[in-house]
RNA sequence: GGGCGCGUAGCUCAGUGGGAGAGCACUACGUUGACAUCGUAGGGGUCACAAGUUCAAUCCUUGUCGCGCCCA
């Protein structure tokens, strides 16, 4: 017997376990071309993260789309794995290291500080990969990597060797965006804009030559003036044009420095007149280069002023920020500060560090990603790739097209270290490992000499760039990489696009010459209810493991499913979470139906051999079910096919059909009993594998009880249901028919008022000989669940009957006692004023020449229909009215 | 400034060139040995606004208003 409730918090463990046990995740690698593959690479999470709603949505569309493919009987790999995380990873264990034992990353040094991230990867680093397990997501374990891995690593160094070789990867002296807290540079997709409410600041600069001349610059930092070189004004600006070539004076520093004419100077803007700071503004870097004017950095590492002896002394090492009050007050002070106004822009902030970036300018590792990109836009133009949905592609050529070069280093410990090495003049040998640089070396010199490696490590997107081909083994030719490469769908949020869906098609291209997948699903953002970005500062994050433990994995995983549309963020609410879990307990009160029947599985039955018309009826809309779950799945419908399941298990199973067959199954010796509870356990089998992908844990435990003694093989390893040979219109029509009168039986029952526990005889008028059949059939089935005791066919509907019209007959319901004649002439009355109504307006259409003359026929034929039937039940219900007006007199 | 998307029931969202649907919430009633995490029935919508295309527009086009996101 199965337990009265579905207890997920006891099931979920112990079916994940025995999926485990039996290996059942792990991809067959079959060699040879027989078993077409499938293979998914997951978005390897950061090993230092935890399940967020992202994640489970990701995760549980993956494991629908990979649990799907397996019951086709493919050869199905879903690779899992995490994501080093250089800046996060050391960000946590430098946290921890100061915490538990008080000491900083210099204090223990570069070794044991790695040792010590290792430490904690192997304590800590699988919290992420056990929460994906909770969720259900069943990746080959077995298989699971790690972007520091030895293989990945071999293949990291591989690739930076022959980029450079290849003259893809070079060093270059440009300005970065520095983090001050962390002393690295940072990705530009790592800044993040930020609207700032700020001053802008009217300085007065004198020229040299005109002591009591000056020139008013505006700028938003005012202690970049120790890094002026000159200012600019626009050679169109005729306020300035005889000032350009002479000299100004730098307040403060004393500086001299020439005004120059460039467009960068906005005529409009401000005063017209910008100082120029290249060392620590992107476009007065460009100004420079354009002017050959000089360089001159101000901050060191830790964005303090320098304490170069030209610096006043006073702010020699002081912080950026202070510095800028102090030197404001300076200004003030000796008068060149000319006015202050508030002023709103932009400052651009790290995302892990919060701090404000510093354009800062450095040595640094590049990719030529320009060159690697060309062949990536035209593989999603050519198709090879696809986008889904389509729109997307715009973003990714967008950032293609404008692609910078791609700064790969980073002044971190943990992480690839760069395999560079560098001789005693600082000559560069690029090598697969120390010796070969030494051998390199030796070469150059003629003797052995020191070399020291690059300090620096690699950008963490240099690394997950190639794990759709360096977690199967890549660059060795492994069965793996011939079998799964390349994959068939990447899938995750579109604000991965630029970080790693580019790198991945680029590196891909240019190392195996094939795209890394053939679809990239893009879904959508998990947002709040209100459509906020979940964040931990706003405090609206709903953790998925809190769901999980409260509703279970299953009703979370249906709840993202059916959100799930493309296109469209997802707005999670808790309510619409418990509303699936119920359909969870639906599903298990539907098996437990079965159970109270103890209905079995009979071995020799064939479910094409059907003949009762119920059973057909159900069969055929299963097989409907089927097609289009397998459709919404391979299309990446995923709510589309969630709401299938939902209204056919609901709707159709169980509000119609369970309710159709339980006289049949009262009854051992009914003679539709046996095809009967072969039907339904069939069909509840079958529903579990079409239910499972979207629900595995509850389908898995049900699959268990539904298969008793014939299951060998556990849900996860049985085949996606193949259609049926039944084909019969008929059956479906007249289960449609009987279904629609009960309805409408309902209907009227509940307007009058009549009490469910009344029933009530009902006469029959004008039957055709086919609804005649219909009644006949399933008279039972009416009179259970419509209520009524008695079926009588009439010549004349007797009086003091209240009259339904259905179809081409009247139905009379003999209700006497308790009839009111009043309420039932101004139902009638109600019911003949809509029905006008819809004559009138269909009227309107076939009455229209230009409509009959240019809609398709079909279109036609069927407002025809309608106003037919919409005459004769207009004149029914006249005459049922007429009656009543009688009897009122 | 450039780009993308969204305004549909009280709320969260599907959907379609031929009289608009779901979940939750709401109202009434509870006959039934699967299920009250339930059942039956019901209320509730100028499909943001305006113009255009069309025999026909919630859907296509354009514009307006409001909202969100990405990039600079």
């Amino acid at each position: 017997m199965l337990e009265k409730k579905y207890i997920h918090q006891n099931i979920e463990k112990k079916i994940y376990d025995l999926w485990e046990d039996g290996d059942y995740f792990s991809c067959p690698l079959k060699e040879g071309g027989e078993t077409e593959s499938f293979s998914i690479m997951i978005p390897p999470p950061n090993v230092t993260g935890s399940l967020h709603m992202g994640h489970a949505l990701n995760n549980t569309l993956q494991d629908i789309i990979v649990r799907y493919q397996r019951m086709l009987g493919k050869d199905v790999l879903w690779q899992p794995g995490t994501d080093h995380a250089g800046i996060a990873t050391q960000m946590v264990v430098e946290r921890k290291l100061m915490t538990e034992e008080g000491l900083t990353k210099d204090d223990i040094g570069r070794d044991a500080f790695i040792k010590k991230i290792w430490d904690w990867k192997e304590d800590s680093g699988s919290t992420i990969t056990n929460q994906l397990k909770r969720l259900g997501a069943s990746c080959d374990w077995k298989r699971e990597r790690f972007t520091m891995d030895g293989g990945l690593n071999k293949a990291v160094i591989k690739v930076f060797n022959d980029l450079y070789n290849a003259g893809l990867i070079y060093k270059d002296k440009r300005l970065v965006n520095w983090d001050t807290k962390f002393q690295t540079a940072i990705s530009d997709l790592e800044v993040q804009q930020v609207e700032t409410e700020g001053n802008l600041w009217y300085i007065d600069y004198y020229l040299k030559d005109f002591p009591d001349k000056y020139i008013t610059v505006a700028t938003t930092r005012p202690e970049t003036l120790l890094g002026d070189v000159a200012v600019a004004v626009n050679p169109e600006d005729e306020r300035y044009s005889d000032l350009i070539g002479k000299t100004l004076i730098v307040p403060i520093i004393k500086r001299e420095i020439k005004i120059i004419s460039d467009n960068y100077a906005k005529l409009g803007e401000g005063t017209g007149a910008v100082k120029i700071t290249p060392a620590h503004d992107f476009n007065d870097f460009e100004v420079g280069k354009r002017n050959n004017l000089d360089v001159i950095n101000i901050f060191d590492k830790k964005g303090n002023i320098v304490s170069d002896a030209w610096v006043p002394e006073k702010y020699r090492s002081l912080d950026r920020f202070k510095a800028r009050v102090l030197i404001v007050q300076q200004l003030e002070t000796e008068k060149f500060l000319n006015k202050i106004e508030k002023h709103s822009h932009t400052l651009p902030y790290g995302d892990r560090s919060g701090t404000v970036i510093e354009p800062f300018l450095t040595d640094q590792w590049y990719v030529n990603a320009k060159e690697l990109s060309a062949k990536a836009v035209d593989a999603v133009k050519k198709g090879e790739t696809k986008f889904v949905p389509k729109q997307w592609e715009k973003t990714y050529f967008e950032w293609m097209n404008n692609i910078q070069p791609w700064c790969i280093s980073r002044q971190l410990w943990w992480g690839h270290q760069i395999p560079v090495w560098y001789g005693p003049d600082n000559k560069v040998f690029v090598a697969l490992d120390e010796i070969n640089a030494k051998k390199m070396a030796l070469n150059h010199y003629g003797n052995s000499v020191e070399l020291t490696r690059d300090s620096d490590v690699l950008d963490t997107w240099f690394s997950s760039g190639l794990w759709p081909f360096s977690t199967l083994g890549w660059p060795e030719k492994t069965i793996e990489f011939k079998k799964y490469y390349n994959t068939d769908v990447l899938v995750t949020a579109f604000d991965i696009i630029f970080f790693w869906v580019a790198r991945m098609m680029m590196m891909g291209l240019y190392f195996t010459k094939e795209v890394p997948f053939k679809t990239v699903y893009i879904h959508a953002l998990v947002r709040d209810e209100k459509g906020q970005k979940m964040s931990k500062s706003k405090g609206n994050v709903i953790d998925p493991l809190n769901l999980i433990g409260e509703y279970g994995a299953d009703s979370l995983r249906f709840t993202l499913a059916s959100m799930a549309a493309q296109g469209r963020d997802v707005k999670l609410s808790t309510s619409r979470v418990e509303g699936y879990r119920n359909f969870i307990t639906k599903l298990w009160n539907l098996a437990r139906f079965i159970d109270f029947n103890n209905i079995e599985k009979t071995k020799n039955f064939n479910i094409n051999d059907i003949k009762y018309v119920e059973n057909k009826w159900i069969v055929q809309e299963f097989d409907k079910l089927v097609k289009s779950v397998s459709y919404n799945i391979e299309n990446y419908k995923f709510n589309e096919g969630a709401n299938d399941c939902y209204r056919f298990t609901w709707h159709l199973f169980c509000d119609w059909y369970v309710e159709i067959i339980k006289i049949t199954l009262s009854d051992k010796d009914n003679t539709k009993y046996q095809e009967t509870s072969n039907t339904i356990i069939w069909l509840f089998s079958e529903l579990l594998k079409v239910l499972h992908p979207f629900i595995p844990f509850v389908t898995e435990e049900l699959w268990q009880f539904a298969n008793n003694e014939t299951a060998k093989k556990m849900l996860i390893a049985n085949s996606w249901p193949k259609l049926t040979e039944i084909k019969d219109e008929g059956s479906i029509f007249e289960m449609n028919w009987i279904v629609n009168l009960i309805t409408e039986i309902r209907s009227l029952r509940s307007e009058l008022n009549i009490s469910p526990s009344l029933q009530i005889k009902m006469s029959v008028k004008g039957l055709s000989a086919l609804s005649d059949s219909y009644i006949k059939a399933n008279s039972i089935i009416i009179k259970k669940i419509a209520r009524i005791s008695e079926i009588i066919r009439v010549e004349d509907t007797p009086d003091g009957t209240i009259e339904l019209n259905y179809n081409e007959a009247i139905f009379a319901f003999h209700i006497n006692d308790t009839i009111n004649i009043p309420d039932e002439i101004s139902r009638l009355n109600k019911e003949i004023n809509i029905i006008k109504k819809d004559i009138l307006f269909i009227e309107g259409k076939l009455l229209n020449k230009k409509f009959t003359e240019n809609a398709p026929e079909d279109i036609i034929a069927k407002q025809k229909i309608k106003h037919s039937e919409l005459i004769d039940l207009l004149s029914k219900t006249e005459v049922s009215l007429k009656k009543f007006t009688l009897m009122n007199v």
